[in-house]
DNA sequence: GCCAACGTTGGC
DNA sequence: GCCAACGTTGGC
């Protein structure tokens, strides 16, 4: 990352190097130089000057390198100014050493990452006699003319041998923390830097001599400027240890202790345990590098690159046990604790503060989320007992954190970092980037910093990103927020909801849903509710909302269940198999593009059957409500199919893992359901990835209008956050398209629709609207609204007589989503004609077809069969 | 709670 | 080692 960032830098920085003394303006470390004391220290009252102090009089001083940060510098500014803290600027002269390896007038410092799960962790960087900031090795081979084939980048020294890759690291959980910790062993005696100075003239580089003694920290206290020793924990009865008995070894070097301990364990909390229980002092300038080098056995095996002689290293861990120094006590907190001394340095609690601060670790790694996103069990029953008892083992362990009663660092186990892709939708199967979305121009390829580095707009997994559509509109449903007027009110009351877009899962899972309680309920004890799988009982205790049935606990406990699902665990007798609550529980259709099998995550518009039937809440708003039928009954919508893509069906992800799969109508014959598993293996092995069936339902779909296509440009204004979310189904505006219909599209899309009913942009341009169910009285039916807003009704591929009555209820041009809504409803009041039978010769047992008269209705009352046209050849 | 920033992982 | 991008942090 590193060499990274410099060659983003190096390509937008120029004339830098013609700055002395200037520091490569666009270096914005997140580390400090005694980063891990001054944390440690609590010093965020007096911190450094380093990590505080802004450069912006690097911007003012150099032209270039204003017009550089010009971006960086107007969003801090709009944010509200510089961020303190976590983009911390370095000033030049503090910290920096003579490095004298690397050739006249080049410095290097030591920087430990304050912050992040790494915290601890030394990382080097160095400072051409030019002022020029080099953070990479591959950027130091640039501007130094020695060979550094065996330079150490991170120790800052010449080795023999082969210097330790990356490879070697682990999981961020345990050895990064236990790297980070080892350094913060280190730097007790070493709190800001590793160099080799000029007071060390017997050590020669490039010699295993040099290598072992020359970067020693032992050295470092003596060298380090005065305000690096102020955060010195080492109190005036011991600047740096000495072997006097009076002293305990567990808080005066850790480094001792690091021989006796695993590596993994309370590092971080060692090095706390010394350094903020013990006054501050400034360590005495009078004494000498050699002497704490002799004097101090744990100095020499605490420094970095420091290899303790085989007999050496025998003498001082022999030395420590016969000088009888006692190794009890915390390490953090100094109480005794017995597990000292067999790898325990930390007491239990504090063993838990510690792992408090690493979050986001228990019960990480268990969740697949499957292909299909669906997430099964072999019944809810089943689901719910696990997901008690995963409640039950957090609650467990929470008890066992507050009262310190057990250490249970076994319980961390490394966090797989998983892809954030299906596979199989639309912009997982996108092989290019669009180069011109947000992410894409961060990217140092397109020539951008590389601060956002994510993934292409266009191939962010839509299954993932759609979780949060998905938020929005069960809000919407619960508010009963049609109009786009609502929709922004909505979309920001839904991200309350929401889970992250990316990163850690929420944690705070009882103020949550603590809050989202408060804002349904009036006396409600929510304390109580941890427990409640059940929540019918308390149900008919809450106050309900208008025009929604009253689910409220059970949609509460939903939103934490896609929480959960997102976060990939600590799941809880809140999670419900809810299938309209569980995004999870999504219908999918599954595409054929010819090339390729994917799936379309269907838009569920769950509208109540009161709510087809005409009744509207005293909100004015239609009864969006949440369906209490089963899945089977559950019928979704669907939105955005891919241009020159073929629905093979829909997919019905139900709780006991079976797929309902719809045949399209003429679809042809090879891929009817009982053939479609054998003619296409992609298909069969996603359905097989998530333990579904195929099963054939008697569902319509309605056949996809092919959306028009466009050059995959992405929009003009994008977004400028980091928030996650696909741009693959949008369309981008082209020539043809008009941006009165898109806005319309793209609200009604925020929008819950009456059941069944979704929107599509067709030539034309054309936006069209259609019910897709066979169950709606409005089957087949096409709303049709064109540039201009005016629309025309199609039933059945017939257009709707213009002298229908449906027409003078509704304006002539539907320029809302509010006016869309309100025709849908009244169209959902309505029923196609279904015309008059003809029957064969003869025979009156089955009807051959049906026919509609010439002037047909089309859409009639639903209590009519047909209309009076078609009655009267019946009749005849 | 949002999200910019970036440390870090994991594939190659 | 490089690089894409996942996952985390902490200021706002």
């Amino acid at each position: 990352m590193d060499e990274m960032m410099e060659e983003s830098r190096g390509q937008t920085v120029s004339g830098q190097e013609t700055n002395p003394g200037l520091l490569d303006d666009v270096v914005q470390v997140s580390v400090d130089t005694d980063g891990i004391v001054v944390e440690l220290e609590d010093a965020e009252d007096d911190p450094p000057p380093d990590w505080l102090e802004p450069l912006e009089e690097d911007y003012v001083e150099d032209g270039k390198e204003g017009m550089e940060s010009e971006k960086s510098t107007q969003t801090r500014a709009k944010r509200g100014g510089w961020r303190k803290g976590r983009r911390r600027k370095v000033v030049l002269d503090d910290g920096w050493l003579d490095c004298p390896d690397l050739g006249k007038g080049w410095k290097q410092k030591v920087i430990f990452l304050r912050t992040g799960p790494a915290v601890g962790r030394k990382i080097m960087h160095y400072m051409s006699p030019k002022g020029f900031r080099v953070r990479s090795k591959k950027e130091l081979n640039r501007r130094v003319k020695v060979d550094l084939t065996h330079f150490d980048f991170n120790q800052g020294i010449f080795v023999d041998g082969v210097i330790t890759t990356k490879r070697g690291r682990s999981t961020r959980s345990s050895l990064s923390s236990s790297k980070a910790n080892t350094l913060n062993h280190n730097i007790i005696h070493t709190p800001d830097k590793l160099t080799r100075t000029p007071q060390k003239p017997h050590l020669t580089p490039n010699t295993l001599a040099a290598s072992v003694v020359t970067p020693s920290p032992s050295n470092e206290p003596y060298n380090s400027p005065p305000q690096l020793t102020q955060v010195s924990p080492v109190g005036p009865q011991a600047q740096l240890p000495s072997l006097s008995p009076s002293l305990r070894l567990g808080d005066l070097s850790p480094q001792i202790l690091s021989h006796f301990t695993t590596p993994e364990k309370g590092k971080a909390a060692l090095l706390a345990h010394s350094w903020l229980k013990t006054p501050l002092a400034p360590l005495s300038p009078t004494e000498t590098p050699e002497r704490d080098l002799f004097t101090h056995p744990s100095a020499l095996t605490s420094s970095p690159g420091f290899q303790m002689p085989l007999d050496s290293s025998r003498v001082l861990n022999g030395g420590n046990q016969e000088n009888g120094l006692s190794l009890s006590g915390c390490a953090n907190c100094g109480c005794k604790y017995p597990g000292i001394g067999s790898g325990e340095e930390l007491c239990p609690k504090c063993t838990s503060k510690k792992r408090q601060r690493s979050p986001h670790i228990i019960f990480k790694k268990k969740k697949k989320i499957s292909p299909l996103g669906k997430k099964h069990y072999a019944s809810s029953l089943t689901a719910k007992r696990l997901e008690k008892e995963k409640m039950e083992e957090i609650k467990k362990q929470d008890s066992e954190d507050d009262d310190g009663a057990d250490d249970d660092d076994q319980d961390f186990e490394p966090k797989k970092r998983k892809r954030r892709m299906c596979g199989q939708c639309k912009a997982c199967l996108r092989d290019q980037d669009c180069g011109k979305c947000d992410f894409c121009m961060d990217k140092p390829k397109y020539g951008g910093k590389n601060k956002k580095r994510q993934k292409c707009r266009y191939r962010q997994c839509q299954f993932h990103s759609r979780l949060k559509t998905w938020r929005i509109m069960k809000f919407k449903k619960r508010f009963s927020l049609v109009d786009e007027g609502e929709d922004k009110k909505a979309d920001e009351k839904a991200d309350e909801l929401e889970v992250r877009k990316h990163g850690t899962p929420r944690r705070k899972q009882k103020m949550k849903r603590r809050s989202w309680d408060n804002d349904f309920t009036d006396n409600e004890d929510d304390d109580d509710d941890d427990d409640d799988v059940d929540d019918n009982e308390d149900e008919d205790q809450r106050p309900r909302r208008k025009g929604r049935r009253g689910k409220g606990k059970k949609r509460r406990y939903s939103l934490k269940r896609e929480e959960d699902e997102e976060g990939d665990e600590m799941g809880g007798p809140e999670i419900e198999e809810d299938g309209l609550d569980d995004p999870e529980e999504a219908q999918f259709v599954l595409c054929d593009d010819g090339n390729n099998v994917f799936y379309e995550e269907l838009y569920p518009n769950s509208y109540s059957p009161s709510a087809q039937n005409g009744t509207v809440d005293s909100s004015g708003q239609p009864g969006m409500v949440e369906s209490s039928q089963s899945s089977q009954d559950w019928v979704c919508t669907v939105a955005g199919f891919p241009e020159g893509s073929q629905v093979l069906g829909s997919v019905k992800l139900s709780s006991n893992g079976t797929v309902q799969f719809s045949n399209v109508p003429d679809k042809p014959a090879h891929l009817q359901v009982s053939n479609i598993l054998s003619s296409n293996e992609q298909l069969s092995e996603a359905l097989n990835r998530s333990w579904l069936d195929l099963i054939q339902v008697e569902t319509t779909m309605p056949q996809v209008i092919p959306a028009p296509q466009f050059a995959p440009e992405p929009p003009d204004d994008l977004p400028s956050i980091t928030q996650i979310y696909s741009l693959a189904d949008i369309k981008e505006n082209g020539p043809t398209e008009d941006p009165g219909l898109l806005e319309l599209l793209s609200s009604l899309r925020r929008t819950v629709l009456p059941a069944h009913w979704v929107g599509v942009m067709a030539k034309g341009p054309l936006l069209q609207l259609f019910q897709c169910s066979k169950l709606s009285p409005m089957a087949d039916t096409v709303l049709q609204i064109e540039t201009d807003f005016y629309y025309q009704i199609n039933v059945q591929n017939q257009p709707l007589l213009l002298t229908h009555p449906i027409y003078e209820r509704h304006p002539q041009r539907l320029t809302s989503v509010s006016l869309v809504v309100a025709l849908l409803l009244d169209l959902e009041r309505l029923a196609v004609c279904q015309g008059y039978q003809s029957f064969e010769a003869g025979s009156r047992q089955g009807p051959l077809l049906c026919a509609r008269a010439a002037l047909c209705q089309l859409l009639i009352p639903q209590d009519d069969e047909c209309c009076e046209r078609c009655l009267l050849p019946v009749e005849a």
